[in-house]
DNA sequence: CGTGAGGTTGATATGATTCAAATCCCGTGG
DNA sequence: CCACGGGATTTGAATCATATCAACCTCACG
């Protein structure tokens, strides 16, 4: 990754309104600003290791990065996929000294890097920034519940079917969106194998989901709900 | 619940010793046993449901606390199972306005409570208490991506062996000990059935494991790993 | 000694993974 | 503009894991 590279002005405008960033003004912000360094991911670039010492806290500015656990044996799941705005890494951050899980760029990606010794100085100076980095790992911490939830209360179709509505107004009215990332992807944040959010996608035919490579489209959000 | 109870000198000394104030001192953990209100909870009480708003921030002194999502159709999961020492409520706390999830004691319980909107404005002025908070809210989260990660990567009997391996030494010795709860919340802790965790003990006996009520009996933890 | 809660066991059904093979889609170069 | 190739996706068949339902057991307690 190119590290230690300052941010380009546009850098500086999707860092200042990520989730952590744009509840900060003043001096806090511009202490933040002062150790921020920016990268740029190739796909499939590991942005840390799990159990790696956990040195930097990441801000996605564009791409999408998955964080999964693996096992000896090569197999892995995905824990979380988080995109641009989110933090990545806090869960190490200020509990343990290592990172509990892997990262990586799901494609290009340019991450924002803080040293996390200075992110602790800083935030132990300015109650601010402690309080809006509380406020992102609440709530990734409900996201997380909310995963555990969904797996063990929800089939493949299920899953699916509540993930296409969350990306569709509540309206009731048919949409279509583009899927922001593959479809193995897509599969990965679920908990499922390709083949299973393949099969999903087709056993939604029948109420009017039609999907074309990314192109997803939803004819009647209503029957969806009735899963 | 009881409420407006001062901490009696034994919940004051849990209190000092729990994961968040125990890394304090000084005027913030004065501020913070300012607030604070003790409550007793009978078995099965609710502390709080999914949806309410977030008043209280809780911290259990003695027993176990459910924490689970339920769908309207009466299924419920759990999602994390918390004991003495630990934080109910933070998911909420500094996100959203209102509970993710559900809480309820799982047998008796005391817990200390601290009004929310007090503990953020103790939290913004004393940086402390948010580092604390911050260090709390990060172990819950890599908790939280541990049990996704086990629930996507291992089976039953895999689950039930690693969490036998976590309560006892890592030293190969055999070991017994007694569960801090009923079977019936293991399961849940885990995932499963409870006829899925009788089941996983039963093919866990083969490699010297023993169970008898609570009491549980590991002859040789290293065949256990061998899952 | 009944009674009931918690736990176990068996039979069965369903859901999801796995492996293998066929197919689709998209960017590349002609 | 169109054919081509390779990775992504889909489909099928077999297998595995776990939920579910029902019956039974066990133990503590009145």
């Amino acid at each position: 990754m190119n590290r230690h590279l300052r941010p380009t002005p546009r850098d500086a405008d999707l860092l200042v309104n990520c989730n952590v960033l744009s509840r900060l003004d003043g001096p806090s912000l511009t202490s933040m600003m002062e150790i921020v360094s920016i990268g740029k991911l190739a796909p499939r670039q590991m942005l840390f290791r799990e159990g790696d010492p956990a040195e930097t806290l990441y801000c996605i500015l564009t791409g999408y990065v998955r964080v999964f656990k693996a096992n000896p044996d090569g197999r892995g799941a995905d824990v979380a996929l988080y995109g641009p705005g989110e933090l990545i890494g806090p869960s190490a951050a200020f509990g343990d000294a290592s990172y509990s899980a892997s990262a990586q760029a799901a494609e290009t990606a340019t991450v924002a890097g803080f040293n996390l010794k200075r992110v602790r100085d800083i935030a132990s100076h300015h109650p601010d920034v402690a309080v809006a980095l509380l406020g992102t790992l609440s709530s990734q911490l409900s996201a997380s519940y909310a995963c555990v939830a969904n797996d063990r209360l929800h089939t493949a179709v299920q899953r699916v079917a509540r993930y296409l509505l969350e990306n569709c107004g509540h309206d009731g009215k048919a949409t279509t969106f583009r899927l922001p990332y593959p479809k193995s992807l897509l599969a990965g944040k679920l908990g499922l194998a390709p083949e299973a959010l393949s099969r999903a996608f087709a056993a939604l035919r029948p109420c009017h989901v039609t999907v074309r490579g990314r192109q997803v489209q939803i004819g009647d959000p209503r029957s969806l709900a009735q899963f």
